[in-house]
RNA sequence: GGCCUCGUAGUUCAAUGGAUAGAACGAAAGUUUCCUAAACUUUAAAUACAGGUUCGAUUCCUGUCGAGGCUACCA
């Protein structure tokens, strides 16, 4: 099968050579906009000056050069210097029997491109319950992790775990002091959700002393630094260092509770990870390779004792990266960590972080400082940054209580799904399980496409009282198209005695192949890119194509075998990029709903 | 203050420097004896502002205005 844009640019290059001795730059083909006649486009304003003539002129040539030496190349016209090209059907046909005989059209195996990335996302606290933020990022990282492997990649998904520190100790300190005893079981909540109270229970006694203390005349600073509660939190932290039993069995007991709530949380986004890291266990990687460092002349030591690493070169500032008390920064065990992992994993090629974009300067520091220590894949490290999910009235913020919660939102999704299904009453056949599963599918379905759809690098809103829709550009309407083939192909599952055909009947069915036929680049753009929008917004544009030809293009109905069979090829095709493209942003699609 | 993002219909999102800036929701009008109307077809509606580069700028550059983030010996 070739593949009509190459083919189209290579035939294009000889074109420039022979017609008027000009190479480069290289033609690019683009699928030509809907409003004009033909398949793919050539802009020909970079040849027009080099090669002296027109721009129509030098359209017109490339075109007639095209028609002549190709047989796929049916036609062509020239609109002000844009050279629309026609391909013929059999081209499309051809196409149709190919990528319909893939088992994964679009799709390659895993580990067949040689390179292995380890993709890390979600990295929660476990002092508190995920909220809409912590979403983006599972469903972000899930989604590029997939679409890399379908690049042919081998992913190792990994989730570090940041299990200690003073916010988990302020959950801790307020469960002791106001927590009476109480358990998950024993509240019958969630153990995230009531770690998570503790800690909001913290913030507010905290905020209060404050208060007092700055009635009593103290600056907010100094309030902030004295308050009671946070001097028996900063103690709590050094017991845990100091590896304190009772302070250890409490940590131990509190976060177990958090781990099986999110245990519930991920299975029900359908997220997973194949290696987890706590920064339990991680937080003290790094110092050696600060003094190493040192030695090196990379890293220097100040007046005060601390060592740092000068950056302002790059704009980057000068950074601390081991404290005057011989203690870990963030930054420290960040280093020792991407270190150990390239020791763990030999055929590592890359590292990905999926953080938010407040940390972009954090992780420009970081690789700017691998790339000094002279680690050669310093370069290949890549912090997929994100931006905020952000409410009408701003920022989410635990601590205030002002966040979106992930598992609230997935049960309103969820119900929301089944009102609606009922509303239009068409599952019939259905029992109680399957309908559970259908609505946590549709509802599912309509948050992660609401999360994916858009540019991971911006920013989006969120609005809690204007409801996710389940109409329009939305995850339900794909899924419905998808149902909606199916329902065809089950009705012509009991057909015989049809004719291949040799050409194509309508205009809808040549959009809805050439937006088939985009599939696979579409693939290696997103995975290029990492950017799981491209798909979604292709499937969408797909699953438009598709419902255009079905009002258009009768498939039961048609009286001629050949161009049923055509249709039904077409169709069937359909639902497998469909239902392949929604994979790729971790969304199922139902047979019927 | 310095640095980094970002300003597109009423709203939420699109647009490798290319043709008449696409969708969806919302608004207005229509399609069901017809394969699933969670659909399809129409209409109205936008590039913050001012310069510059270019055959061509939403896209690149500069400035103004506006929004957010970062700027810890926190994580």
């Amino acid at each position: 099968m070739i593949q009509a844009q190459s083919m189209l640019r290579d035939l294009t290059e000889k074109a420039l050579q022979e017609l008027f001795q000009l190479s480069g730059p290289e033609p690019v083909f683009q699928k030509t906009r809907k409003e004009f006649e033909g398949d793919f486009t050539l802009v020909t304003f970079p040849y027009v000056k080099p090669a002296r003539k027109s721009p129509d002129a030098v359209a017109t040539a490339i075109g007639e050069y095209l028609a002549a030496h190709s047989k796929y190349v049916s036609g062509f016209n020239v609109v002000k210097g844009f050279l629309n090209i026609a391909l013929h059907d059999a081209y499309w046909l051809e196409f149709l029997t190919h990528a319909g005989a893939m088992p994964h059209f679009g799709i390659k195996e895993e580990g067949t491109s040689g390179r292995t990335i380890m993709l890390e996302y979600s990295s929660p606290n476990t002092n508190k319950p995920l909220h809409l933020g912590h979403v983006r990022n599972n469903l972000l990282g899930y989604s590029v992790a997939t679409i890399l492997k379908a690049n042919g990649h081998k992913v190792i998904k990994a989730n570090l775990v940041n299990d200690r520190g003073i916010h988990i100790c302020k959950s801790m300190l307020a469960w002791q002091k106001f927590g009476a005893g109480e358990t998950p079981s024993s509240s019958n909540m969630k153990g995230d959700h009531l770690v998570g109270k503790y800690y909001v229970a913290f913030d507010k006694a905290y905020k209060s002393e404050v208060k007092q203390l700055i009635e009593k005349g103290l600056t907010e600073e100094e309030a902030k630094k004295q308050a009671p509660l946070m001097l028996e939190a900063q103690e709590m932290l050094r017991k845990w260092e100091a590896g304190d039993a009772a302070v250890r069995e409490l940590w131990k007991t509190m976060n177990g509770w958090v781990y099986e709530g999110f245990s519930i949380t991920y299975r029900h986004l359908g997220v997973n990870f194949d290696v987890m890291y706590y920064e339990s266990n991680t937080y003290l990687l790094g110092k050696e390779l600060v003094q190493e460092g040192l030695k090196k002349g990379v890293f220097y030591k100040k007046e005060n004792g601390s060592i740092a690493i000068d950056l302002t070169a790059e704009g980057l500032d000068e950074k601390i990266v081991l404290r005057s008390d011989g203690t870990s920064v963030y930054i420290t065990q960040d280093l020792g960590t991407a270190i150990e992992r390239f020791h763990e994993f030999k055929e590592l090629n890359q590292l990905i972080y999926t953080v938010g974009n407040e940390q972009d300067f954090h992780f420009k520091v970081l690789f700017s400082i691998l790339s000094k220590l002279g680690y050669s894949w310093a370069t290949e490290c890549y912090h997929l940054s994100y931006g905020m999910v952000e409410l009408p009235e701003g920022k989410m913020k635990s601590r205030e209580g002002t966040v979106v919660d992930a598992d609230d939102l997935l049960a309103e999704m969820q119900a929301t799904a089944e009102a609606t299904t009922k509303e239009l009453g068409k599952v019939d056949g259905f029992n109680a399980e399957e309908l559970e599963k259908l609505y946590q599918l549709i509802g599912l379905g309509a948050l992660k496409y609401f999360i994916l759809k858009v540019d991971p690098r911006k920013k989006m809103l969120f609005d809690p009282k204007e409801s996710i829709d389940f109409n329009g550009h939305t995850g339900p309407f794909i899924q419905y198209t998808h149902a909606r083939i199916k329902s065809v192909m089950r009705r012509a599952g009991t057909l015989q005695d049809t004719i291949d055909p040799t050409a194509l009947s309508h205009a809808a069915e040549r959009d809805l192949l050439r937006c088939i036929y985009e599939f696979p680049a579409v693939v290696e753009i997103a995975g290029a890119t990492y950017n799981p929008a491209d798909i979604a917004n292709y499937v969408y544009e797909l699953a438009k194509y598709y419902n255009r030809f079905y009002h258009e293009c009768p498939i039961m109905k048609e009286e001629r075998a050949d161009v049923q069979r055509l249709r039904l090829a077409i169709s069937e095709l359909s639902a497998r990029v469909i239902a392949e493209a929604m994979l790729l942003l971790g969304i199922e699609v139902p047979e019927k709903m």
